[in-house]
This record gives C-alpha cells, sequence and structure tokens, in this order.
DNA sequence: TATATTAATCGCAATATTGCGATATAAAGA
DNA sequence: TCTTTATATCGCAATATTGCGATTAATATA
C-alpha cells in the first residue's frame, strides 16, 4: 500500500488535507515564513539561510508550488518566489471554518 | 535519509509542522469533523462511517491522539475520542497567526 | 564565445506513511 | 467462566518523503 485512499473522501477533506501536508514541514514552514517577512520575493537567500542543501531547497519550493501555496517567476539569473494569493485565501478560509467550528463548551472526555 | 533535521529549526516551527502533519491526511480530517460535529465523543462509529479497516482507523486516532489533537477515555468496552480544547487552542493561535501575516498589497511575482 | 552564477532535475539511500489482515487485550454480559 | 464486543497492536507490502551529491539547463557577464 503506501497510498492514499483518496476517493472514498470528499473533494474539500482531501483538498484540506493536500495543502496540510504541504505545510507538514518545519522546512517549508520557515520558508514560507522568510517570504512573508521579506513581503517581496526571494531565491537562493534560502540556501544560506536554512541550513539545508540547494538541492533540497528547490524540491521544498517545488512541492510548495505544485500545492498552489507560491509561484515563482524567472528574475534574470534567479527565480523569484512569493505566495500565491488565490490559495493563500482558501487555506485561510478552508483552515478558519475547520478550526473554529470547534465549541469547547460541552466537555466531554 | 528520510528523517527531518528538526535541529536546525525553532520548536515553533517543528511544533507547528507537527501538527500540521497530523491534519494532513483526509482520513484524520474526517475523524475531526466527524468529532466536530456530533460534539460528544464517538469511537467504532467511524469504523462504519468511513470506508477504512479497523486497524487502519484506530491507527489514525493513535496519530492524532499522539500529536495531542485528541484526547480518549475509556468508557466501558468502547473508547470515547474528543477534542483536546488545549492543543486545538494552540492551532487556531499559531496558525491564526501564520496565515494573518500575509498581506496581500504588495503584488511581487 | 567562454565562464560564472543560479536553479532544477536525476538518482540514490534511509526512513516514514498508508492500509490491512491477523492477533492480542480488555471489559460486558450470558 | 465463557462468549461477545470494541480497540489496540503487530507485521507485512507498497509507496512516499527527506536529504543530498552530481549533473543539467539557462541566463549574465567578462
Amino acid at each position: 500500500m503506501g497510498l492514499t485512499k483518496t476517493e472514498i473522501f470528499t473533494d474539500e477533506q482531501n483538498q484540506l488535507a493536500q495543502l496540510m501536508k504541504a505545510l507538514a514541514h518545519p522546512a517549508r514552514i520557515a520558508i514560507l515564513q522568510r517570504i512573508l517577512i521579506s513581503n517581496t520575493c526571494i531565491c537562493g537567500d534560502l540556501v544560506g539561510e536554512l541550513g539545508l542543501a540547494q538541492a533540497t531547497i528547490s524540491q521544498h519550493l517545488k512541492e510548495l508550488k505544485t500545492a498552489g501555496i507560491i509561484q515563482g517567476t524567472i528574475e534574470g539569473v534567479s527565480v523569484c518566489y512569493c505566495i500565491n494569493p488565490v490559495t493563500w485565501k482558501l487555506l485561510e478560509k478552508q483552515l478558519g471554518v475547520f478550526l473554529s467550528s470547534y465549541k469547547g463548551e460541552v466537555s466531554c472526555c
């Protein structure tokens, strides 16, 4: 096995899980925080700042890009990455709904 | 390799990534949604409702429990699971800070 | 044009995840 | 006590992830 049975879940559940997966790594969290701070884009600066090899950073960037969380444009020799506003807003909304649906009043266990 | 270099990231980054990881599966999203709806606890009901084997559900529950997102108490023959309010609030806060730190004004790429 | 510089990709090894059948464990009821 | 019911755990196979060195591709600059 080793692969998720996506067909038995709703599109929303799969989508949210996919987005969470993209965020489920400290390096990717760090990369996003870095982008969020220098509102403007970055690129190979990350290789120097995080203690990971160039190939590794590039792969993490690819995963974030594939998930639609960031977008990149070629800028001369380097590549400029930044937040994809559409996905970010979707993430905020979906997670907001999900997290805020817990009303802690009725204690149970 | 195959293991994350946690030592080069901050505790906060590792913690958030760990929590995201626990949410990074549609089955676990579904389980949490189920718990959120029936505010009160559940247990093996999930096995019937989701299309996964009992062993698989039990494993997902364990992961959520290990991450501190849910808690379980033995209730006779069955086990009652519910949200761990402490972790849930932490999650809301940490994610809130993270997600809301994006101000889409300055477009870049 | 030759050479840096930057980033993506390939290929590998180590480990993690997913899913499940089979088996344990533990409490409830006959 | 014996049996049923409900969960947890073990062990396996298939696949995914993480990280990196080495290589490739593409643009700048000398």
